[in-house]
DNA sequence: AAAACGGGGCC
DNA sequence: GGCCCAGTTTT
């Protein structure tokens, strides 16, 4: 039986090496790159993102921080603004932190080895294998939606990907099919051929070179491995954003809870979990210590919603201009030049737009 | 162990 | 509308 193993496990490796030989033309800056520090912020990019959404984000940051102690004496907000859209933001306040620390406690130099890598804030034992294999070429596996997907269907594990025996076990296997001699050029090849062979639909089997002996292939399981267990409960918010006015300046704050959008901007808020009338919302207790003081309120009729995986954010806007320029805690004014300089929600962005403000 | 965290693209 | 993406952190 564990000859057995041994066998299919060699077929596997083989035939991916082989295969990344050939048949792999998928070209991005990042690869074949030793540079940790470039490895590093390409894959904190490239969690849960696509190639192609992060590709300019990369271009962008390489070009204005070269390097980690570039990176590390910028300013938080600057790199907010430059990672802006992107999502997932603590990836980036994690980023700037660890540029810190490691021009601070490691000279500016990228820790070489595994258990010093994933120590840093925002690295986990996805980032930590990739650096490790790729820069360093040291032999750990990278395990991330590509390799799970790729071995819960060749080898027919319906063990749920996203449990932690699921994690354990995925991780195990990887480790023992890693081409130990070539970390680096297995776990490249290992992404690519689940990003461009075994797809999550319509996988390419037909020309797969794993096929002849992929269980999934065998037993037509190909749309139902691998197997997840969680299902994802969406709530409904309803945002109301008044834009409150005075001159040519905008009241704005910085949302410092534990949140969606943390450390992004917005105008000020109020919030409902359900659809309310505007007039409900310009006469509420948030809202009238302004709409008392204005000149003009004027609601705008478009309705902006974000789909998040959690929740649905459904936003309207409210322009109030006031005759005064009132305080208002936590948050301060902006004149509407400077808006741009922020780091705004995507939601946020698409009405600035729209409306020219 | 489960929940939360964005935004985009594909079916 | 649901799923998935070069996952990690927090609860």
């Amino acid at each position: 039986m564990k000859g057995k193993n041994n066998q299919l496990y060699h077929f596997f490796t083989t035939e991916l090496m082989n295969w990344n030989e050939y048949d792999n033309n998928r070209e991005m800056p990042w690869k074949f790159e030793k540079d940790p520090y470039k490895i590093w912020l390409s894959e904190i990019i490239l969690q849960q993102t696509r190639v192609e959404q992060g590709l300019a984000y990369y271009n962008r940051f390489i070009l204005k921080y070269p390097t980690v102690t570039k990176l590390a004496k910028a300013d938080e907000s600057t790199v907010f603004k430059l990672w802006e859209g992107l999502g997932y933001y603590s990836r980036c306040r994690n980023l700037l932190a660890t540029a810190k620390i490691i021009a601070e406690n490691h000279d500016g130099v990228f820790p070489s080895n595994y258990e010093d890598i994933v120590k840093l804030k925002g690295i986990g034992p996805y980032t930590a294998a990739a650096i490790s294999s790729f820069a360093f070429n040291l032999p750990y596996a990278v395990v991330d939606g590509n390799v799970t997907r790729i071995l819960a269907r060749f080898f027919g594990i319906e063990t749920p990907i996203d449990t932690g025996q699921g994690k354990k076990a995925f991780s195990s296997l990887a480790d023992t099919l890693l081409d130990s001699k070539y970390p680096a050029k297995f776990n490249q090849a290992i992404m690519d051929f689940g990003a461009t062979i075994c797809k999550p639909k319509s996988p390419f089997c037909a020309t797969c070179p794993l096929a002849k002996n992929c269980f999934s292939f065998k037993n037509e399981m190909t749309s139902f491995l691998p197997v997840k267990s969680k299902k994802i409960v969406k709530k409904e918010r309803w945002f109301y954003y008044l834009l409150v006015q005075y001159k040519n300046y905008v009241l704005i704050r910085k949302r410092d809870e534990k949140d969606i959008w943390r450390d992004l901007h917005e105008f000020v808020l109020i919030e409902s979990t359900k659809k309310e009338s505007i007039k409900k919302i310009i006469n509420s207790t948030g809202a009238k210590f302004f709409s008392q003081k204005a000149m003009m309120v004027k609601p705008c009729n478009t309705l902006f919603k974000q789909q998040l995986t959690h929740q649905v954010i459904n936003a309207s806007f409210i322009e109030i201009k006031l005759i005064e320029k009132l305080p208002l805690t936590g948050y301060f004014w902006v004149h509407k030049k400077e808006i741009k300089n922020w780091a705004f929600p995507k939601l946020t962005n698409d009405f600035l737009k729209e409306n020219n403000f």
